[in-house]
Formats: C-alpha cells, sequence, structure tokens
DNA sequence: AATATATGTAGATGATTATCGACATGATGT
DNA sequence: ACATCATGTCGATAATCATCTACATATATT
C-alpha cells in the first residue's frame, strides 16, 4: 500500500480534532470506509452503476426501457457502432445484471431485467 | 466524423431487411439514436451516472446519504485518498447536481441534493 | 503580520476502458 | 457440403480518468 504516509498525517490530525472542540473530521469513519466497500451490496450496486456509465450502454438501455426488446444489430444501429463493440457492451450489461439475453436462431435479443427500469432514465 | 464507412455498410444491411419478411433491425432506430443523446436530460442523466461511477465517489455519497452531511477531510478520511483527489471527485459530484457543498470557515461540508437519495445505495 | 490549517488548482503519470480489425462459432438457406 | 449472415472472442491501440506532488488560496490563530 503507498497510503502508508498519508495514514500517518492523517492520523495526527485526527487526533488533534478528537477534543471536545472538535466539529470535524471524526476518526472511526476511516474503519467505516473499509467496512462498507467491502459490504456484499456495495460492489454490486458499483457495478451495476458502472455498466451504465457510458454514453452508448446508457442508450441503448434506455431504448430497452422503452422498446421493451432490442437484437444485437438494432442496437447497433442505434449506436453506429462496429458489431464487436456492441457485443463487448452488451456483455457488461448483461454481466451487471441490468440486461439479459436470449438467442433466437441467428438473433441476439436484449432486454432489461425486472425491476431495474426505476434506474433507467 | 469518422462513422462514414460503417454508416455505408450497415445501410446496406438495412436496406436488405426492410423487407416485409424482416424480423429484425428497423432502420429508423439510427436515426432515434441521435436524437436521444442530443436530448438535454440525457446528457444530464449521464453525466450523474458517470458521477456515482467511482468506487470512492459511491462510498461518499452512499456515506453522505447516512449521515446527512460530512466535511472535506472526513471524506478523506473515509477514503484514504489524497486532499487533492478527494477535492477532485468532490467536484465532479457537486458538477453532475448530485451533491452540494458550503463552507464554512476553513471546513467544506458536503451534502445530498435534495431527490437524489433515490439514486444512492 | 506571521504562521498553521483546510481546501482548491495545475501538470504529470499510470491504470482503466472503449474501440476496431481479424478470426472463430453457430445458425440458415441453397 | 457450402455460402452467407449474425454474433462472440482476441489482441492491439487510443482515449479517458484516477491519482499524486507541488503550488496557490483562503480562513483562523497567535
Amino acid at each position: 500500500m503507498a497510503a502508508a504516509k498519508v495514514d500517518v498525517a492523517l492520523g495526527r490530525r485526527l487526533e488533534r480534532l478528537t477534543g471536545e472542540d472538535a466539529d470535524c473530521c471524526v476518526p472511526e469513519y476511516a474503519a467505516l470506509g473499509d467496512t462498507m466497500l467491502r459490504s456484499k451490496g456495495f460492489d454490486a450496486a458499483l457495478r451495476r452503476i458502472k455498466s451504465l456509465a457510458d454514453e452508448h450502454r446508457l442508450l441503448a438501455v434506455s431504448l430497452l426501457k422503452r422498446r421493451g426488446e432490442l437484437c444485437a444489430c438494432e442496437i447497433q444501429a442505434v449506436t453506429s457502432l462496429s458489431h464487436a463493440t456492441v457485443s463487448h457492451h452488451m456483455g457488461i450489461l448483461v454481466e451487471s445484471g441490468v440486461v439479459e439475453g436470449r438467442r433466437r436462431g441467428k438473433w441476439m435479443y436484449y432486454r432489461l431485467t425486472k425491476g431495474v427500469e426505476s434506474l433507467i432514465p
């Protein structure tokens, strides 16, 4: 970890701020941060949000919310990307649990997972 | 735009698929994508989601949701980052409208903007 | 005024990620 | 069988982004 030097300085400052007149910098927050980061739900939520944090992926899911289901080539048409890039993006959305895919012959159809509509603008 | 070559190939494919037996690839989706990308709300939503799509920023807003208000040095303690990085992250959150900051003497206090709690896990 | 503290800003750097071309797979139709 | 089409996978590249150090600004304290 490269955080050793920072932690020492921070510790000194926090010590100084634990007195009765302290109105800032509660030291147990450091441990709290670690706990929250390692909690199971946090990681899933972060992956879900990250999967939506791309122009083309957000466009795809916005359209899925309105149209219900789209095949991969339609998403390619909407985004004007190569099919390789579309496949990559949809893989990220499936992996994060936002989107489900089903194969129908040659075509791959995608739709929103039940319950995520409220997260999609 | 570097999309010219793609558009030509895509156009040919879409032409082939506009017949009566077409069950995939509705061509007007390309124009629809453009329209949605340029809509005012889309850009704001994308910036909001992107501002949450970082481990430390999501940690900060999750804590803000639970504690109501935190000063910059507390967020630094929680995240174990340098103060410069914390300032950078909070700037992104303020810019996207998720967080508001107010100055109180030496300290900078941050809180969630009204109405965004439902977006924060 | 002078010093210490808290935060903001700028520039550099390393890591992450979006993108594409090329090849592989799998389904459809001739 | 063979050709065509839709999609997945891999490796390389370019763009984005998180992070830090160093410096600047602002507030408070002596």
